[in-house]
DNA sequence: GTGCTGAACTAGACAGTGTCAAGTTTTGCG
DNA sequence: CGCAAAACTTGACACTGTCTAGTTCAGCAC
């Protein structure tokens, strides 16, 4: 009834009783995390976004632990994502795409700066979830396959390419948590620098991780 | 008559009603932080463990985000410190004394893991608060007189040097991050590290960060 | 000493939170 | 149709931070 949906039957295939009440309260959360970021987030508030009662959402998550796990492996999929679509504009060479995969990486903070926290400074979502696992441990792969590229052996059984692959990771996450916390903005006019201008010097600092002794 | 004091009255010259609330409070405040984390951090819990009712910090420091504040620019003296005791260990060259200046921050961040993200992950400290400003703006001052002596050229005039000063606090800041959320164990096992190979891998990452081009 | 002013602190109330335990509605299916 | 189970609502509980009013007590004028 409050939903104008003029189809008695819902469109999709999904036989709910409200719709699609599981979806809706992940985008709903991820709105109310976007406007009030982490710290002031309630599970009540995403329910009443949602336009249900606040305990429907334990029927579907167990309780805000859940929800918030859920929205979390969504975010590694965003992330691998963003990183993506920065390397599919990049140059094919390993240092490009390397290069570029950090730049997608910073690209997915400064879009989704409480979700980028949810995923990776908080304590809320649940870790041995095999989902969140999963996802998260995509995206480790997914760099350790980028260095793996740039330099040429494998960082699972090469530790001094493993320490490559440490030494891209912090620097560009590093990077992503100073600049959605403001300080690289502070230190350095990071928002009054052009996109162009930025991306060069981002991409200056991600290349000094690795030193071009191993570039084909 | 709860603290066994023999004095009727208070041993330092502070006239205190009930003793010294405030630093009490502060300490109380860092033992909570420390053993259940920043997200489940209760101003209550903190009135609870020094002993007085629920409302009286609010006479000390405003509400919960002013405690939060002083808490967070305590650390960050104590960060300079940690930097400082791993520098006065070190050999006098700019290059061991930057290098010794990010152990002595990831030092830090894994000996109060909490404290740190409070410091620099949470949006509950007041930035704005002057001794907040002027203690978290003298650790970032720190760091600019490190790399100074490091490359020998002043980052707030060269934005060559700016820019590796942001390469240092990135690496440093990432790895510390990384470190104390566990990620830097899952991917190259750190805490089965001696001490000497996990500061040995730290000093070559954070070596990385700076091309020693301008080495005296 | 007495009185009193203001700081330090307590105690209660309030709206808001997450979670649990009941009910109520609706869907799918035999 | 009938019914079991899923989807959702409702109310309760303990807990949170903050506000307000009251209480205790130290220090000082007289």
């Amino acid at each position: 009834m409050k939903t104008p949906k003029a189809a008695p039957k819902p469109v999709s295939q999904k036989p709910y009783h409200h719709g699609d009440l599981a979806t809706e309260l992940l985008a709903a959360a991820e709105a109310e995390l976007a406007e009030n970021g982490i710290e002031a987030f309630s599970l009540r508030a995403v329910a009443k976004r949602a336009g249900v009662s606040h305990g429907a959402p334990a029927h579907h998550f167990g309780d805000a632990k859940g929800l918030l796990t859920a929205l979390a492996a969504i975010g590694y999929e965003r992330l691998v994502a963003s990183q993506n679509a920065r390397q599919a504009a990049a140059k094919s060479n390993p240092t490009a795409q390397r290069i570029a995969a950090g730049l997608g990486y910073i690209d997915f903070a400064i879009a989704h700066p409480a979700l980028f926290r949810l995923m990776f400074s908080s304590e809320k979502p649940d870790r041995t979830e095999p989902r969140f696992a999963e996802v998260s441990v995509a995206a480790f792969d997914k760099l350790v396959a980028e260095v793996q590229q740039y330099v040429g052996a494998d960082p699972y059984t090469d530790t001094a390419a493993m320490l490559d692959v440490m030494a891209s990771w912090s620097m560009v996450h590093g990077l992503a948590d100073l600049i959605i916390s403001g300080r690289a903005d502070r230190a350095m006019g990071f928002n009054k620098m052009s996109p162009a201008a930025r991306d060069k010097a981002l991409s200056d600092l991600i290349s000094r991780t690795i030193k071009p002794e191993a570039v084909r």
